[in-house]
DNA sequence: TGACGTCAAGATCCG
DNA sequence: CGGATCTTGACGTCA
C-alpha cells in the first residue's frame, strides 16, 4: 500500500505555492511566481522522497492562470529546462503525482463556454503532467458535474464530452464519486460505458450513500483499472467531527484508519489521503503500513517533542516511557498521544517551560546581543504583553544561524 | 443571492 | 513600520 498527500505541506517546508490575481497579472510577475512555484514543487519532491511518501497531488495553481488566455507567457517553453529537472526527481524516484481540477471544471455542462474552459483546464493539467515526464499512470481526477434537473442526459452528456477529448487527456482522466450528486453507483454506470477508471471515495461515498459496503465498492473499482493506468487509487479522509457533513478531519485518526484497513482489500490500493495536516498524516500513515521499526517513531518525535511539551509535560513523559521499549512498535499509542496533546490549550507556564528547553541549545553560545534579545522577549511574555509567536520566531533563527539540525527539522517553530 | 471549500493575496487595523 | 487580522478572488452549480 502507498501514501500520499494533496497540493500543500503543512508545517515544515519554507516556500508555499504563491498565486496571482487579474489586477496583478503581468508577464513578469508571472515569470516570477511560475519560477518561484516550481522551485516549491521541486523542494515537495525532495521532502517526499526523504520521508518516503509514494503518491503526491500536484496543485492546479502551480502555473497562475494556466488555462487561462490571460497567461499569454509561453511558459512550458520558457521553464522546459525546470520541468526537466524535477520530471528528472520524479521518474528516479519513483513518486506517482496527479493532478485535480477544481470545481469550476465541469465536462458535462450544457454550457458551450464552461465546456470550452473545461477542455482548456484539462489542456493544461495534461501539459504539466506531460512535462513532468510521466507516463498514463499519472492521472487527471474528474467528478461528473452538475445534474441539471435531468440525471440520466446529463450523465450522456458526460460520456459524450468525455469522448470527444484527445487521446492523450482520455488516457488520464480518472473519475470520483462526490458528496452531492454522483454516486459511487453512478460512478460505475459511467465507468461501465466510457472505460474510465474510478476513484472511490470513502467520505464522500458515507455523506452520498447509495447502499453497499466500501469494500464491495473497492473491489468493483478496482476492475476498472488497466495495466496502464497503474494501481488502483482511493481517497481516503474522515470526518471531521466538529464540522458539517463532509469536512476533512485536521488528522489522520490512526485507529480508525487501521479499522479501515482491516476491510481486507484484494489488490495493491494507492491511498490518497485528503487530510488538512497534509504530509504529517501521511508520514504518520506510511510509518503505520510501511514499517515497524522504532526508530521511525522516534524521528518524528524529535519533530513533535517540543510543541508536545508545551501543551502537556504529562503526555510529553508518557511518550517518553513508550519509545523505552526498543523492541516494540506502539505505534498506534504514539500517535494518539501526540493527536490529543495538539488539541490541547497551552498554559503560559508550560510555554515558557518549552522555550526554556529550545533555549537550552543556546544560552552558553548565544552573543551577548542575542541573549539580551531572549531575556527581554521572554520577560514581556511572563507579563502577558505579547504572544509566543516572536520567541518562537527568534529561536528558529537561532536554530538555523547555529545550524542545530535537531530544532531545524522540529514543528515546533511551524504548527 | 449566498453556500459550497480552500488558501494566498491584498486590505486594513493596531501598537 | 511590522505584525495580526479581516476580506476577496478566475472559474460553476444548486437551493
Amino acid at each position: 500500500m502507498r501514501i500520499g498527500y494533496a497540493c500543500l505541506t503543512y508545517g515544515n517546508i519554507t516556500s508555499n505555492f504563491k498565486t496571482i490575481t487579474k489586477k496583478t497579472l503581468t508577464v513578469e510577475n508571472l515569470l516570477k511566481v511560475i519560477d518561484h512555484n516550481l522551485n516549491a514543487l521541486e523542494e515537495i519532491i525532495d521532502y517526499n522522497i526523504e520521508n518516503n511518501l509514494d503518491l503526491f497531488r500536484i496543485t492546479s495553481d502551480l502555473i497562475p492562470f494556466g488555462s487561462s488566455s490571460l497567461n499569454v507567457i509561453e511558459w512550458d517553453k520558457i521553464f522546459g529546462e525546470r520541468f526537466h529537472d524535477i520530471s528528472l526527481k520524479i521518474l528516479d524516484s519513483g513518486i506517482r503525482v496527479s493532478m485535480h481540477p477544481g470545481q469550476y471544471s465541469v465536462l458535462n455542462s450544457p454550457r458551450e463556454e464552461v465546456l470550452t474552459n473545461t477542455i482548456d483546464d484539462l489542456k493544461y493539467h495534461e501539459k504539466v503532467l506531460n512535462l513532468l515526464g510521466t507516463d498514463n499512470s499519472s492521472k487527471i481526477v474528474l467528478h461528473i458535474g452538475g445534474v441539471y434537473g435531468d440525471k440520466k442526459s446529463s450523465i450522456d452528456r458526460f460520456i459524450e464530452n468525455y469522448n470527444k477529448l484527445e487521446n492523450a487527456i482520455m488516457d488520464r482522466v480518472i473519475i470520483e464519486n462526490d458528496d452531492k450528486s454522483y454516486t459511487i453507483e453512478d460512478v460505475m454506470h459511467i465507468s461501465s460505458k466510457a472505460g474510465i477508471p474510478v476513484v472511490f471515495d470513502n467520505l464522500h461515498h458515507k455523506v452520498n450513500n447509495c447502499g453497499g459496503s466500501d469494500l464491495l465498492w473497492i473491489d468493483e473499482a478496482r476492475k476498472t483499472w488497466l495495466k496502464e493506468d497503474g494501481v488502483q487509487k482511493i481517497h481516503y479522509s474522515q470526518q471531521d467531527t466538529k464540522k458539517s457533513k463532509g469536512a476533512h478531519s485536521f488528522t489522520i485518526d490512526l485507529g480508525e484508519f487501521k479499522e479501515y484497513m482491516h476491510l481486507n482489500f484484494r489488490g495493491s490500493l494507492d491511498v490518497m489521503l485528503e487530510v488538512k495536516d497534509k504530509n504529517l498524516s501521511a508520514i504518520k500513515v506510511s510509518n503505520f503500513v510501511r514499517s515497524s521499526n522504532i526508530n521511525k517513531l522516534e524521528v518524528e518525535w524529535s519533530r513533535y517533542k517540543y510543541n508536545i511539551l508545551e501543551k502537556s509535560p504529562k503526555n510529553y513523559n508518557s511518550i517518553r516511557q513508550l519509545l523505552k521499549a526498543k523492541e516494540q512498535y506502539p505505534i498506534i499509542e504514539f500517535y494518539n498521544l501526540i493527536d490529543i496533546s495538539l488539541s490541547l490549550e497551552s498554559t503560559i507556564g508550560n510555554q515558557i517551560n518549552a522555550i526554556e528547553h529550545v533555549w537550552g541549545y543556546f544560552k552558553d553560545i548565544a552573543t551577548e546581543e542575542e541573549k539580551k534579545k531572549y531575556f527581554g522577549l521572554i520577560a514581556k511574555f511572563k507579563e502577558g504583553r505579547n504572544t509566543s509567536n516572536g520567541i518562537k520566531k527568534f529561536l528558529k533563527e537561532l536554530a538555523f544561524k547555529y545550524e542545530r539540525d535537531y530544532l531545524m527539522n522540529s514543528y515546533y517553530f511551524s504548527i
